[in-house]
DNA sequence: TTTTTCAATCTTGCATACTAAATTTATGTG
DNA sequence: CACATAAATTTAGTATGCAAGATTGAAAAA
C-alpha cells in the first residue's frame, strides 16, 4: 500500500521478513506451510492434521489453525467442516489458468505504470532489467528467476493499485506452485528475455497501449511453451512405453 | 462438578430447527464481521478489540482471530502485530481502483466464457438478463442490483477459471464497500442496463472480442459515473459552505 | 467371505488460561 | 509546568483443556 517515496530498490521487498522473530509463530506456520505446499512436500490431497503438525513446527494448534486461514484464502488448501484441512488439488490446467489471469492483471499494471510510475521507479525498473541481463548473459537460471520475479512486483508496484497488489500477492503462491511443474528451457528463456527487452522500453518510454500487448503475450507466448513442453513430454512417455513393450 | 456428561439425557429437549447453528462460530464472526464493515457500521480506522468483540457475538476470541485472518486476506482489515486488527481505510480512489481491477477480471471472464460456456449456461444468462430487465422496466433498484450481481457472477462462472473465480470473489467485498458510497443516479441506470443489452447480445454471439471491450468500457463508464457524480458533490457542497458564509 | 453396526479412538472447534507486549496511568525530576 | 520514567492495566499471542463430530476397526450379521 505505501508507494515507496525513496528508491529503496530490491531490499525493501525482501527485507522485513529476515530476521527470526520470536513472536508471530503464527506467520512462521504460514510462511513454512506455504513453502512446502509449494514444493511438494506437502503433496496435493495431503491431510493437514493439526495435532502432527504442531509437534513438527514446534507450537500449539493455535497459530497454525490460524494460518489455515490465510492459505485458505491463497486457495492453497480447502477448509471442510469437521474435518480435516487438505491440501487443494490443483487443477491439471492449473498452470495455464493462473498464468492467464496474471497476464490480465499485469497487462492492466503496465498501462496504470505507465500513467504513473515515477521517474525514480523508470530508473529503478532499470536496475532490475540490468540485473536480469546480467544473469541472462551468465545462464544463471535461478538468479534470472529472482530478477524475473522482482520486476514484475515492481510492475505492479508502480501501478499503485491497491486492490492490484492485494489480487496479485494472493495469486503469487499459486503462480509458484504452477511454475515448479514448467522447467523453461533455452530456447524459451531467450525469448522470454527478449520480450522483457520490449517490456522495459516500452515501459520507459510509457507507451501504455504497447505495454499492455507486450506483457498480455509474455504470458501468453509462456503458457504456448509449456503447452508445447508438455505435448513433448506426453509424446516422450509414449515412446518409452512403446519401447518397454517391444523390448 | 461433573467432568464426564452423559450424551443422551437431555438431548431430546431441545428442538433441532429453533438451534441458531451450532457449528462453525468462526464463518458468523466472517460474515458479520464483514457485514459490519461494508455497512459502516464498524467505521474504516476503528480498532477491533477482540474481547469487546467476542462479548458482542457471544463467542470466544479464538474465531474471531481465525475471522480477522480471512478478512485480512481480504484486504478489510489490517493485521497489526502485538496491536489491535483496525478496519482498513480504504484510499479516497478505492472505489475506482477496485472497479477498474474487476473491469479487467471481467473482460477477460469475459472472453474465456465466450470460448467455453455451454448452451445450458447462454440460456441461464438469458433468464438472468430478463430478470434485469423487468426490474429496469419495474424501477426495482434493489432486485435490479442483485440480479446485476448475479449476471457478473455467472460470467465469471462461465470462464471456469479457478484463479479468476477465486480472485474475483476476493474483491467482491471491496467493490460492496466502494459500491456503498456510489448511489447509482437514473442517467447511468439506464445506459448500464443498456450496455449490460450489449453484453448479453455479444456473449450470446459468442464475440470474444467485442465481449472484453464491452466489459471493460461497461467498467470504466461506471468509474466516470462515480467521478463525474463526486465532481458534482463536492461542487454542491462548496456552493453550500458559500451560502453559509454569506448568509 | 462380504457387509453392517457400534464402540473406541482420533480430530476438529471452541473456550479458557496463561504469558508477554503495548498502552495507560501514576510518579518523579528538571 | 513540561517531560521523562516506572508501575499498573489492558490487550494480543499462544498453549491447553474439553466436548462434539468424524474415523476406524473389530465384532456381529448376512
Amino acid at each position: 500500500m505505501a508507494t515507496r517515496p525513496r528508491k529503496t530498490a530490491t531490499a525493501k521487498t525482501r527485507a522485513p521478513a529476515e530476521e527470526p522473530r520470536k513472536g508471530q509463530r503464527r506467520l512462521d506456520a504460514v510462511n513454512s506451510l506455504r513453502r512446502k505446499i509449494l514444493t511438494g512436500e506437502l503433496p496435493p490431497g495431503e491431510r493437514l492434521r493439526e495435532i502432527a503438525l504442531s509437534e513438527q513446527l514446534g507450537m500449539s494448534r493455535t497459530p497454525i489453525r490460524e494460518a489455515f486461514q490465510t492459505l485458505a484464502a491463497e486457495g492453497l488448501v480447502d477448509l471442510l467442516p469437521n474435518r480435516s484441512v487438505i491440501v487443494s488439488v490443483p487443477d491439471k490446467s492449473e498452470a495455464a489458468d493462473v498464468f492467464t489471469v496474471l497476464g490480465a492483471l499485469e497487462g492492466l499494471a503496465g498501462q496504470l505504470a505507465c500513467r504513473r510510475m515515477t521517474a525514480d521507479q523508470i530508473e529503478i525498473l532499470g536496475e532490475l532489467q540490468d540485473d536480469l541481463a546480467l544473469y541472462f548473459e551468465k545462464r544463471d537460471r535461478l538468479s534470472y528467476l529472482e530478477a524475473n520475479r522482482l520486476i514484475h512486483e515492481h510492475i505492479i508496484d508502480c501501478a499503485g493499485s491497491t486492490s492490484l497488489t492485494l489480487v496479485w500477492r494472493l495469486l503469487l503462491p499459486r503462480a509458484e506452485r504452477a511454475r515448479h511443474v514448467t522447467t523453461l528451457d533455452h530456447e524459451r528463456w531467450a525469448e522470454a528475455y527478449e520480450e522483457h527487452r520490449e517490456i522495459y522500453a516500452a515501459i520507459a518510454a510509457r507507451d501504455e497501449v504497447l505495454i499492455k500487448q507486450l506483457l498480455e503475450a509474455h504470458f501468453i507466448n509462456g503458457i504456448e511453451s509449456m503447452k508445447k513442453k508438455e505435448a513433448e513430454n506426453r509424446a516422450k512417455k509414449r515412446s518409452e512405453i512403446y519401447a518397454e513393450v517391444t523390448r
